[in-house]
DNA sequence: ACAAAAGTGTTGCGATTACACCCATGG
DNA sequence: CCATGGGTGTAATCGCAACACTTTTGT
């Protein structure tokens, strides 16, 4: 598994909220733990090898998990408290995986996007690992359900700003999946009508002549989102709020 | 200086971009630092004791300062790159400053806001530290530079959404200066008509009756920022864009 | 009287909201 | 022919951008 040849460093990690979407809910991708109090579910994440950069971990991390490489990957909290990790079945269970005499940890955490027909067809996820919608999460380890819900939190941050969701969209895409998308994520109704306009007004999102097949009702076009032409259009915004 | 007991974690530690605005310029506070290779300067920051959060270690640094207490702080940004402290004068004056074996070192940035005539008035700053404008800094430690420019990075992001500035500003302020405020941190002039008449439709911000006195021209009105009547009408905001 | 910054209104445009019905398909 | 979700238009309102002159004070 660890490539490296250096030590790693039992004092900083960094964990992954790894979002997802399958048309329907919002989800993240856990992996499933067992401690003396039975089973429950940790974000994936690892200790940083001494010569690895924060993001490079990350990377690693995600790769080895799905397979991909490239993924959306953005900073968005640490989380240090000294007390974070102070429940007896969380300290047994790191110091009996890692070996190391593990006290306080300070993790950085990311938050990154897939798309999870990817991640299936091509890659198979790495054993243990499972997708779980965000608004009904397992029994977690750690602080691991405050990263998650201030993971979302940042991904609504982002949502203002950028078009990152299309990370999550399959590479054609109908307009009722991507304003599903946005209503999990903003956790939000959107109306249909004003999200199509303002949808089809941007110059990058470009229709194909392609439409669902075997739906049984009218069936959807399929766009894409064309980034080269986004670069190109995308403008510096100066907006301000009191 | 350091009222804890417990040991400093020479791998983790605290860096704070403190800024300030003199009314006509954005300035962050830094540190003069003497190292073999002449006078240079640093964000305040430190390591972090064992016991400490790292919200926490970035108020004691402040106020150990400033002398002032419940500033505002907001965490941004890790920087971790294991290559980012390698220049021979920085390590050693690292080893010499800390007496410890330092390597590698991750450090958490805050950013905080400071109302510059406060703590120039009610509280010295600690010897060595001083004022300087963003846009014309001096030689600076270690990547502390990019730390400044990701700082302000996120400072206008903040401003999209919460306000902040008023932390920078007098108790009482006026128009011009607020509006000044704005267009140094967001690096772009703003039409001062259109900022009037958008500041004035926020109920949270109330016109005194007092004016400016002894200028050499039409005295500005003071308004002061009402914190409990903005938290009584702030709304969520469900923007999204692609 | 002059210099210097404060303060003031209108118009056009683009964006956002609210809202209800017909369309195309599979079963 | 029915159930299902896709797809469409308009009117009212709001917010933002552009733009130039008068007011008040100290010197």
């Amino acid at each position: 598994m660890h490539e490296h040849e250096h030590a790693l460093n039992p004092h900083l990690s960094v964990d992954c909220v790894v979002f997802g979407f399958t048309g329907e809910y919002l989800k993240v991708l856990l992996i499933e733990r067992n401690t003396t109090r039975g089973k429950d579910y940790k974000l994936p994440g690892d200790f940083i090898y001494d010569t690895e950069d924060l993001q490079g971990a990350a990377e690693r991390i995600l790769t080895h998990l799905t397979g991909l490489e490239d993924l959306f990957l953005h900073q968005f909290a640490v989380f240090g408290r000294p007390d974070r990790i102070r429940a007896p079945h969380d300290l047994q269970w790191l110091r009996e995986t890692t070996g190391l005499p593990v006290n306080r940890i300070v993790t950085t955490a990311f938050f990154s996007m897939v798309r999870i027909d990817e991640s299936k067809r091509e890659n198979a996820l790495r054993a243990g690992a499972s997708w779980h919608p965000v608004h009904a999460l397992p029994t977690l380890a750690f602080d691991h359900r405050e990263i998650i819900q201030a993971g979302q939190k940042a991904l609504q941050k982002e949502v203002h700003f950028a078009p990152i969701c299309f990370e999550l969209l399959p590479w054609k895409f109908t307009i009722r999946q991507i304003q599903t998308l946005y209503e999990v994520i903003l956790d939000h109704p959107l109306d249909n009508r004003n999200f199509r306009k303002k949808l089809l007004k941007a110059p990058y999102i470009l229709p194909l002549n392609e439409r669902q097949a075997g739906v049984p009702h009218k069936p959807a076009r399929f766009y894409i989102f064309d980034r080269d032409l986004y670069e190109q259009n995308r403008l510096e915004i100066f907006e301000y709020n009191f």
